[in-house]
DNA sequence: ATGGTGGCTTTGCCA
């Protein structure tokens, strides 16, 4: 199973990138984030005619949202709400064969590290902390679980492209790296795209819209990850990541995330 | 130290 997750930015603007994504990669599942619609204008016909006839979605006016297309059927479709914001910022599903997936979209956290001066930075501890408690409260390290998203932190040093200079950006701070490795921790997920490639290699899946070229200067961070439980760890088959899905006519600012499994 | 781009539907908010 060809398993694909993607930050879309807007899934009604780049559908065309997401039928293309199914074409050349022919995931059988592929989660996204920032799909920025509402259910009701859902594009869920074109999505049904690149194959995906399981879908499951929860989205918002203009911002956030997430959706799981599925080439196999969805069981107990369910979201949770962080925070209790109601913003759409996760969807969960079992797959055949009992594995639940849960999508997440962790926020952001504007741009100053420090929550006494900054209410989205706040937001996004508070939202990890109901992480680190949920997993361990709903679900066990023993369970078949996938975890996938952008979580918003890059947590290794070589997840981004200058360890010391983003020390206090959002993103690779350590009271975030510290929090991300507390929900790692909570049920023991594997990281399934390190499981592949070593830690000492350099692996981004998002770089700014600002930069002037982002192939060139190649400032990223990896902040979109595939997780899996214990009991999936033997199924890991491979991992990619679609750097050049950055490039082209307007791309996302994230590129798709691929982890192979063998259920 | 600053400002740079992009999407949505704003003339600002969010990333």
């Amino acid at each position: 199973m060809r398993l694909a997750t993607w930050n879309i930015n807007s899934v009604r603007l780049r559908i065309n990138r997401v039928a293309q994504l199914a074409k050349t990669s022919e995931p059988d599942i592929i989660c996204l984030q920032e799909t920025k619609v509402q259910d009701d204008l859902f594009p869920l016909e074109a999505v049904k005619e690149m194959g995906y006839q399981h879908v499951a979605f929860k989205g918002m006016k203009s911002y956030n949202g997430v959706a799981i297309l599925s080439r196999v059927p969805l069981e107990n479709v369910h979201t949770e709400d962080w925070c209790g914001r109601g913003d759409c910022r996760h969807i969960s599903a079992t797959l055949p064969g009992g594995v639940e997936l849960h999508n997440f979209y962790v926020p952001a956290g504007g741009d100053i590290p420090d929550r006494e001066k900054n209410e989205k930075f706040g937001h996004k501890l508070d939202f990890l902390d109901e992480m680190i408690n949920w997993f361990p409260a709903n679900r066990s390290a023993e369970k078949k679980m996938i975890m996938v998203g952008d979580l918003n932190i890059a947590p290794l040093e070589t997840d981004v492209w200058s360890h010391k200079q983003l020390l206090k950006v959002v993103s690779h701070t350590p009271v975030e790296v510290e929090k991300l490795g507390n929900v790692q921790e909570s049920v023991d997920w594997i990281d399934a795209v390190r499981h592949f490639v070593p830690e000492s290699e350099r692996l981004f899946s998002w770089w700014s819209y600002r930069a002037r070229d982002w192939d060139t200067s190649d400032r990223g961070r990896r902040l979109d990850h595939i997780w899996v439980t214990p009991p999936l760890k033997n199924a890991l088959a491979g991992a990619s990541v679609l750097r050049d899905s950055r490039g082209g006519e307007k791309p996302s600012d994230h590129v798709p995330v691929i982890v192979d499994l063998d259920l």
